[in-house]
RNA sequence: GUGGUUGUAGUUCAGUUGGUUAGAACGCCUGAUUGUGGUUCAGGAGGUCGUGGGUUCGAGUCCCAUCUUCCACCCCA
């Protein structure tokens, strides 16, 4: 037999223990949260048919698709003439499956096939990995964890503040505080269209100014320019550009120029209605920062739009989402109105890495370890070990007899802050050694003081 | 998809114009210490130099291909 080296496939990860118990950490805030604000859960397959994924993200997208063959012979359906016809004929042929690109889109298809059971309006949260053939880079990979929640069926204003409430907790319980949650209102950038005379090319306003943070007022300048936007219109679209202050100025400055906007207006209303539903619900430190140069790249998306970035650690956005008018339409379900966001954990993650925010809780795997001498005093141990775990303490035993200093050690490594030595001695008198991993302390007891002791961990 | 970049021990990295047996630190294992981890000391194991070709008397070093890593675009989380 050739031994072959092991390795992953591109952009590909593992999570060893201490990552997955500070990505659980992550996950766990996020779906208490969706849960607590009314949320159910829902799983989709990995793999969709290829008709549901193609088409949504555009020609980009469909290229960043992983399609699966067929099974069997997967060759057996096609001619010369489909090999001939290149890839793209050739594709629907041996292939019809598809790892899924994102979880909004399954979603989608999940609402339309099942809406005569589903009671609307409809709130549901996903947390599970999707796939796309990128090419991988730092924070990008070609597998990683979506964490979304979606309300379908509903135009009301008060989904976009829950979800800044959802947005304040779950940062709250990472012990994340230094952020901003952007928000602006698609409606708001069609207006702006409206008043610098380009009413016709939103997307490519918003897909130019999307990148302000990166390439500056000028390089937005000079990309609108390439993108055959009239001169006229690009010095019109400069007092946008130049809007500062804090919420109340911003909002000030932008109803005047958009004065004559009717749909500017109306984004303008939805926002300040949002503000008005938080102030109703007590909450004064929102986080929330107007940003009319907010535009988000997605283009279902037709009302508010957020995203959340952290002011101490230079990465892209840690949350984002928007309101969508239509998101069901392509599976023959119109109108349908929804909001919904999703929380990066793989930025997160590493905001609260370089922060130094993970509690030592979210680390410790096990509170406890029962050393193992002999087999003479295995039954004394396994008893103490059975008692232990009676009493809900996290706890295991060395699985044989070893040396001392190696199973020492073995805590050690694994972080473990407690030692029960259960020995000869401690058999003859029912009592326990129990040391402090930390303190170095060590003091015999009896089983259930042990026990009280560990409980407070 | 475009243009770069990277790969040597478990990890981070040295390795001279191509020249004997490829090194270090940390980590790992054993012992000093037969019931005590972190510190110290002594010893030890561990490498098809990413993979496949080529040039050469000779390749970790040069050339080609391929995979991988990271970065900038495109796009996006």
């Amino acid at each position: 037999m050739s031994m072959q080296k092991p390795g992953l496939p591109k952009g590909m990860r593992d999570f060893g223990p201490d990552k997955m118990a500070k990505r659980n950490f992550i996950f766990s805030a996020i779906r208490t949260t969706f849960e607590k604000f009314g949320y159910q859960p829902l799983e989709t397959p990995s793999m969709e048919n290829l008709s549901v994924l193609t088409g949504k993200y555009g020609d980009e997208g469909d290229q960043l698709l992983f399609k699966v063959l067929n099974s069997g012979d997967y060759l057996a359906k096609t001619s010369q003439d489909d090999y001939d016809a290149g890839s793209k004929q050739l594709l629907h042929k041996i292939s019809e499956k598809g790892l899924k690109y994102d979880l909004t889109v399954p979603f989608a298809r999940y609402v339309v096939m099942n809406r005569h059971e589903l009671t609307f309006p409809f709130k549901r949260y996903q947390i599970q990995p999707v796939w796309r053939a990128d090419r991988p880079q730092k924070g990008r990979y070609r597998e990683f964890y979506q964490c979304d929640a979606d309300v379908i069926g509903t135009n009301s204003l008060i989904c976009e503040m829950e979800i800044v409430l959802m947005i304040n907790e779950v940062f709250d319980k990472l012990g994340i505080e230094n952020y901003d949650i952007k928000v602006n209102n698609r409606k708001i950038l069609a207006g702006i269209t409206e008043a610098i005379g380009e009413a016709d090319k939103l997307s490519e306003l918003c897909t130019s100014i999307d990148k302000l943070d990166k390439i500056g007022k000028q390089g937005v300048i000079d990309e609108l320019g390439s993108r055959s936007f009239a001169s006229a219109a690009i010095n019109a679209l400069e007092p946008f550009l130049n809007i500062e202050g804090d919420n109340d100025q911003k909002l000030k400055t932008i109803k005047t120029l958009l004065a004559d906007a009717a749909s500017g207006l109306e984004g303008i209303s939805e926002f300040e209605e949002i503000l008005n539903y938080l102030a109703q619900f007590g909450i004064k430190n929102h986080h929330i920062a107007f940003d009319p140069m907010l535009a988000r790249g997605l283009s279902y998306y037709t009302g508010t739009i957020l995203e959340v970035k952290s002011n101490d650690v230079k990465i892209g956005s840690l949350s984002g989402g928007g309101r969508y008018d239509d998101l069901t339409g392509v599976f023959g379900m119109p109108g349908i109105s929804g909001i919904g966001f999703s929380f990066g954990v793989d930025r997160i993650y590493d905001v609260m890495d370089t922060l130094g925010l993970f509690p030592e809780e979210a680390i410790i795997s096990t509170t406890a370890l029962v050393t193992n001498f002999e087999r003479k005093t295995e039954p004394y141990a396994l008893k103490v070990l059975s008692e232990l775990r009676n009493a809900q303490i996290k706890s295991e035993i060395y699985p044989e007899p070893a040396k001392l200093k190696k199973q020492m050690n073995y805590a050690d490594k694994k972080n473990i802050p407690y030692v029960l030595l259960v020995g000869e001695d401690e058999m003859e008198s029912q009592l326990v050694t129990l040391k402090n991993m930390q303190t170095g302390q060590q003091t015999k007891i009896t089983i259930s003081e042990g026990i009280e002791i560990l409980a407070k961990h």
